[in-house]
DNA sequence: TCCATTATTGATTGATCAGTCCACAATCTC
DNA sequence: GAGATTGTGGACTGATCAATCAATAATGGA
């Protein structure tokens, strides 16, 4: 048809997520943007619209990488320590504390606020709930859990409990005392009747 | 000495809160500000310096009214209702969705970057983690909880739990929701032996 | 009562922001 | 290779922002 685009859009969305994870939204400015991106100001409106536009991509992209880093991490080992990987799976701690979360940024800067980024934020959300309900499950199946728990409450619960992390993680805290908070708090998981 | 202030400076800063709460800092313009506190521009200068100044002290006094509503929740009935209390006081969910939390907000705006609100931030951290270890070892000492736990470890997920229903609060969960969610996490806390 | 001091008010400033305009470059179809 | 189409780059615009200035009002001390 015409002039292809010069970069690659799955690339400049990637970079893009860096400098909204770290700024968040608004804070975030298109200068900021175009430059980390390596691309013109009138590329990204032609690519995305407007900032709002590549933030939704964004948004997109980054939570279906967050999801499948944790259904790694939830296919291995018991379910213990599958759960507790997912948990601390891209939560970067010491090693680049400026990188965020954007779902959590989002959640935190909107509220409820925007709808497709309430559509976004609430089907990412319950794509994770699901990914640990199926492993708490399998883990009552394979007798290390209770019986007696509802698995999609336990997700809903350990979707809380990441958020918590992150949280946590943005604050400072070391990856030593996420992997201890993680794991108190999936204490009450474990079967209690012994067999 | 001179002219006296017109405007009652806690109820002002109590007002800023709010417009904090649901914007964070750098989205709450300065007009914003000053129409919501009811004072003129140039008062809000004179009496806080910068923008930045009034949201030192707002954070500060958050902090404040925040860990003595939570002191009150964790001084009554048993150690996990206390607890649980002190997990949800304040959260607000489905009646004021756009009230959002001082600490977290600016945890997640901030990350590490400012002195002063590092500074604030950590000292309102532990002083919750201690206020939940204190409940914890009365747990303890009263035979509600394991006697293998560390208080303090646990004070810590307690907090990181906090911060993740407040997350899961602003994102719309219902109050019922959350209230499982924190029951779920504290499962592990009761004593598995029995007598 | 007068003065020093501080609060208040409204206009203003320089900077920065998201988004647009316009000229030009690169590709495809024919 | 001509023309239609689309990407690119830099200058630009109107709006909004935090912060300041200058003038006025209100208080306490002498």
């Amino acid at each position: 048809m015409a002039r292809p685009s010069e970069f690659d859009r799955n690339e400049a969305i990637d970079r893009s997520i860096k400098v909204f994870a770290r700024h968040g939204f608004e804070a975030a400015s298109t200068s900021d943007l175009i430059e980390s991106m390596g691309i013109g100001r009138q590329s990204l409106y032609g690519a995305f619209g407007d900032k709002r536009g590549l933030f939704l991509e964004a948004l997109h992209r980054y939570s279906d990488g967050s999801l499948q880093q944790m259904g790694e991490a939830l296919a291995t080992g018991t379910a213990v320590d599958a759960i507790e990987a997912a948990l601390l799976v891209g939560l970067g701690s010491s090693r680049d504390i400026e990188t965020g979360c954007l779902g959590v940024g989002s959640i935190i800067e909107f509220s409820r606020q925007d709808e497709d980024i309430n559509a976004l934020n609430d089907q990412a959300g319950e794509a994770v709930i699901a990914a640990f309900a199926e492993r708490v499950r399998a883990g009552i199946n394979a007798g290390e859990f209770d019986p007696d728990l509802d698995p999609d409450a336990v997700g809903r619960m350990l979707l809380a409990l990441r958020s918590g992390l992150k949280v946590t993680a943005r604050g400072g805290a070391k990856e030593a005392e996420l992997r201890t908070t993680a794991r108190l708090a999936m204490r009450g998981l474990a079967r209690v009747g012994a067999s």
